[in-house]
DNA sequence: TCATGCACTGTATAAAAGAACACTGTTCAT
DNA sequence: ATGAACAGTGTTCTTTTATACAGTGCATGA
């Protein structure tokens, strides 16, 4: 669809953009080609409008943009959080070890949330299919009956389904080989779970 | 952090990044706020990046960027398909019904690679801990024994765990109730599951 | 009460950047 | 062989845009 050189053009407006932030001028785009003439960035970037990979608007400065970028959801950025720290919530914010980024809508989260993730360490949620090394989304929302949250029980943070019988709240693993966990004092729920991402190969 | 006012303005860059793909120039932050005095939107800029929440670059047009958007790992995009498509890849490109943006890093994928997602319909992978509904990201790449991957076999696409059994190669399902699926003449791998996304609530 | 940060007004200037027009030469399908 | 798309050169003009400097008024903590 575009020519080699039409291609070269769209690589540089692409890694410029990206180290930057912003759209390189014409005039960029002539000295970094070694052009003798502006009008060639010009008719390069009226080339590939033409084509449907770029969008101009006129009279602007720098007033390109990639139309696969137009058509993107708005990205949230989650942090991800690896050990559930235990008192969360109270001593300020931990670290994060890590940032997922990805469109709202195929997370479900609205722009605004305030969504963070938990690395899952160990299989005590295996049979609801949540598995070691999975990042697991979470809200801060009131919790349902059976749903899986994070939770501070006893002075300790854990990811378990909350199971609510008879006026009574406890947490329960999915996994036959775990017990169910009662609160002797306080059950505080930190978290709802709304999403989950898993990658094979390498993990970071 | 920020006053009200430094909100607001940070509002209205992020609104305006988000439309129209390119920053607000000081006159248009200026107009918007119906300053008199153009020197009042340049004064907040300077503040919100002494505050570090943006980046200038000096000299440049309309040259701003969002610090957390620097931070940010290449996002991916990722046409995702519905049923799978049997003769996929023969016959042109299906139509995707959606696309997943999602960093690089977390899904563990390159920039350019040719990533395409797949929804998930029934449960015949649920041992693989792959619920009905879930988005599985697939790279055409080639697969190993024991690799989940899509395939077209007889003439029908499908997503299960590709076993090579002396020289033989066979699909597997991870759900008892269902057979193995040996190839009466073909079996073409169409992709390797490298990821996935599930989400709650809403379907898309 | 004094400095400091905030939120502006008002004016001026120089640089950055888009846009327009007239050209040349090549390739490639019809 | 001919028009159309491609890839440029060379020049000029105007608009857009950042930047600089001199102020005002208000709140707030030291």
């Amino acid at each position: 669809m575009l020519t080699q050189r039409q291609q070269e053009v769209m690589d540089f407006l692409r890694s410029e953009h990206r180290k930057t932030g912003i759209m390189p001028s014409t005039r960029e785009i002539q000295q970094h080609f070694g052009f003798s003439s502006q009008t060639a960035a010009v008719s390069h970037l009226t080339a590939l409008e033409k084509k449907g990979v770029i969008q101009k608007l006129a009279g602007k400065a720098r007033a390109l943009m990639f139309t696969d970028e137009m058509e993107r959801e708005p990205i949230i950025d989650i942090p991800i959080y690896g050990q559930i720290p235990a008192g969360f919530g109270d001593d300020g914010v931990p670290e994060p070890e890590g940032q997922l980024s990805v469109d709202v809508r195929s997370m479900g989260v609205s722009t605004h949330s305030t969504a963070y993730a938990l690395r899952v360490r160990g299989d005590s949620m295996i049979d609801a299919h949540i598995m070691d090394g999975d990042v697991v989304v979470m809200e801060d929302k009131p919790a349902n009956n059976r749903d899986i949250v994070a939770a501070l029980i006893d002075g300790e943070t854990t990811l378990k389904r909350l199971v609510i019988e008879k006026r009574k709240k406890f947490l329960r693993a999915e996994n036959a080989d775990y017990p169910d966990l009662v609160p002797l004092q306080e059950l505080l729920v930190q978290g709802v779970m709304v999403g989950l991402v898993r990658h094979f190969g390498r993990s970071w």
